[in-house]
DNA sequence: TGTACATCAGTGAACGCGCGTTCACTGATGTAC
DNA sequence: TGTACATCAGTGAACGCGCGTTCACTGATGTAC
């Protein structure tokens, strides 16, 4: 039994041998994002991601026990950097509300896409049609979306109440997400210039608008 | 070999035969979107779908040769029973533009969904970012999507301009799709009254503000 | 400094299984004459 | 009305393949004493 759930070493190893374990881990999840990006969820084997890695199966296995174990570690990376780059957006020190609503537009909109994080995040929605755990992590990531982007709403228009607020960062979440359906033509996966100003036109009303 | 592509026939069959061979293609078709939904894309099988269709799986093959031929057949059902459903709501006779809008946006946020639609088209995403006819037919139809929704903004107000209309209906097609991913909680997926009543404040904006 | 030992990392073969596809075949239905 | 024949519909076995997983094993690295 190559592989085990919870190690339970009796002394330390070096960091040098946790890092290289880290490094091997990080490149594993690589390998396994090009292949559901370029081959789809249904094609994706633990072969193929070895293979990918340039390592063998059965140390693939080492480090990941199981096909859903190499899922799971993967979704989790994308949905935590995914959070990592909305907090960024947010933060923006010193600038006005507006200025960081705009410059959190600017990141999303004209964003070159990551290489095929487009293509995980709908292979991400299909799955978490079948996998509850998918679903539960999913739910709770466009969850904290809409408070961070009602968060910013209020900020630039503080007589929304909260609630309001979190349900317009909810329609805004859905328009952006929404909106890679549209980016699918054309090389860049970027959206035509007219249709980003009509965003940014639509996204200016939404935080305008006095509330309900 | 049972099954051929393009049948030569030397004399016509009857009517009542060929009925039969359309229930049962539609038989294999719901069959297919069942084990979809349930499963997803990953665990379809011809296996599956002909035990669910209750046929044996030379009989399915009789009637779709090969796997891609079900999956092509089963999402072109699925797009064109869309597309229907768009074009009814924006039909609509007799209504006033703006009550053919209201209209419309009670179809789209009200719907119980037809059992799985969404989930369908989580799988058509995916599927679309590994297949170049499935990226076509999906593309073509979230165009004529904008268009449909563009027309209808159009007639309710007449002073924007043609290609303003459809960017605008690019917005509410990526607004409405986004919608399913708040969705998934909650048993009918039915979204909570107070977005909807947020996403008809939005649509509402929309379709009033004038032209760029 | 040496030795014993535990953990870390990696190898390679094998397993049973479900898969898409191929194929030869049978019977039912409908048409031609 | 009968016969010959083509197509329609369905059956069942077999194929080779890639899959996830299991397993026994080896060597490298690091620690304890």
């Amino acid at each position: 039994m190559p592989a085990r759930r919870e190690p339970a070493p009796r002394h330390r190893a070096g960091t040098a041998v946790l890092a290289k374990g880290r490094e091997r881990r990080t490149a594993i999840l690589d390998a396994a994002t090009a292949v559901l990006v370029e081959d789809g969820y249904g094609q994706l084997s633990l072969r193929k991601i070895a293979a990918r890695a340039g390592i063998r199966l059965g140390n693939l296995q080492y480090y990941y026990a199981t096909k859903a174990d190499v899922v799971r570690a993967l979704l989790e990376r994308w949905l935590v950097r995914a959070r990592d780059a909305i907090d960024a957006r947010m933060a923006a020190h010193g600038a006005s509300p507006a200025a960081r609503l705009d410059a959190a537009l600017d990141g999303i909109l004209a964003d070159a896409e990551p290489a095929g994080s487009t293509r995980v995040f709908w292979e991400l929605w299909a799955l978490a049609a079948h996998d509850p755990d998918v679903a539960t992590a999913t739910d709770g990531f466009y969850a904290d979306y809409a408070a961070a982007a009602g968060t910013l709403l209020r900020a630039v228009n503080p007589v929304l109440d909260a609630a309001t607020a979190r349900r317009r960062g909810a329609l805004l979440a859905s328009l952006f997400e929404g909106l890679s359906l549209y980016r699918r033509r054309s090389a860049p996966h970027r959206l035509p210039p007219a249709l980003v100003d009509e965003v940014r036109a639509a996204v200016r009303m939404l935080a305008t608008a006095p509330g309900a």
